[in-house]
DNA sequence: GCGGAATTTGCAACATTATAACATTAGCAA
DNA sequence: TTGCTAATGTTATAATGTTGCAAATTCCGC
């Protein structure tokens, strides 16, 4: 179910897609949730690239589809394929990505790509046990934990702007 | 020029705000940056809690002086004080907040309370190295770190809703 | 002080992101 | 079928953030 660096490396990414709706259906009907047709493809486009996506993007290409939607139906989508695990809305861009880690257990921590815009999902469980004990230290009792790194990734550290 | 869990206590928020405008001339002396007028009071609103204010917020209150201001005067304001390092912007809330640790250098993390909505900054050193580490896996140059935790502070975890 | 360059602000319009409110339809069970 | 709930459609609007250009202010060398 998943796999590391995976953005940053070339792969067959049809393949990356398509395990990510098998998992999705397995996940939603373990949950009695119904992945209805307009969930479904909303999760497809999000996961056509490891570069999130913002909702009037996903908007914009059910238009071309000639599904005939409104802002509401993406967002209610979204949050319901958050609700899910599926997904994961990136606060610093606005834009929502496929969750690498969907089913498991898991505490995010995302490296954004200034240069490619890839984005790499990371279970960190050295800096979620660090978070845990710095707000245990304030008393605070943490809820959920927004964790998000810009910079480069290394193939545009060594040479500009790619596309993978 | 700080104090640890500060938005948890009673404390004279005067004080607190007076300290922040006074560190804040010292620093732009110092950068040799202008810390005009409007770039000032749009500091002494930020700060005027402990919870975040959002730019329109902001914006609202500058009319209610008299100022005749549009949302860029704002925004460029609080560019400017980004940029000097004493204000933070949170992400997840589209809102700005002024930093408790403005001159010195370090790596915040945010401990947002979902119930009365007080924004506590840390430096965790622990959770930056974590995260460098973490990072540096993956061979990826972080350039800029988001930490934002929400959950309940401890005055809300036990009985509900404050507005210290 | 004076004049030119650079920074800052005013202002109007616009772009992007997200939500509210209410009507309609689809799925499903008694 | 009937009736309930979840899901979607539809319209409008709210909230957040930006662009571009003109006017004013400030800085700085003279």
């Amino acid at each position: 179910m998943s796999s590391s660096a995976l953005p940053y490396r070339p792969h067959n990414h049809q393949a990356c897609v398509a395990q990510a709706l098998a998992d999705a259906r397995t996940i939603c009907q373990q949950h009695n949730a119904r992945l209805t047709p307009t969930r479904e493809r909303v999760l497809e486009l999000i996961w056509q690239s490891h570069k999130p996506l913002g909702a009037y993007d996903v908007l914009a290409v059910l238009a071309e589809d000639g599904h005939n939607a409104a802002p509401p139906t993406v967002y209610r989508a979204l949050d319901f394929l958050q609700q899910q695990g599926l997904v994961h809305r990136i606060a610093s861009l606005n834009a929502f990505i496929g969750c690498t880690h969907a089913g498991e257990r898991h505490n995010g921590m995302f490296l954004i790509c200034r240069s490619c815009g890839n984005v790499l999902e990371l279970t960190a469980p050295g800096v979620s046990s660090a978070v845990t004990r710095a707000a245990a230290e304030e008393s605070f009792q943490p809820d959920n934990v927004t964790i998000e790194v810009a910079g480069y990734c290394p193939r545009c550290a060594s040479e500009p702007a790619h596309d993978g």
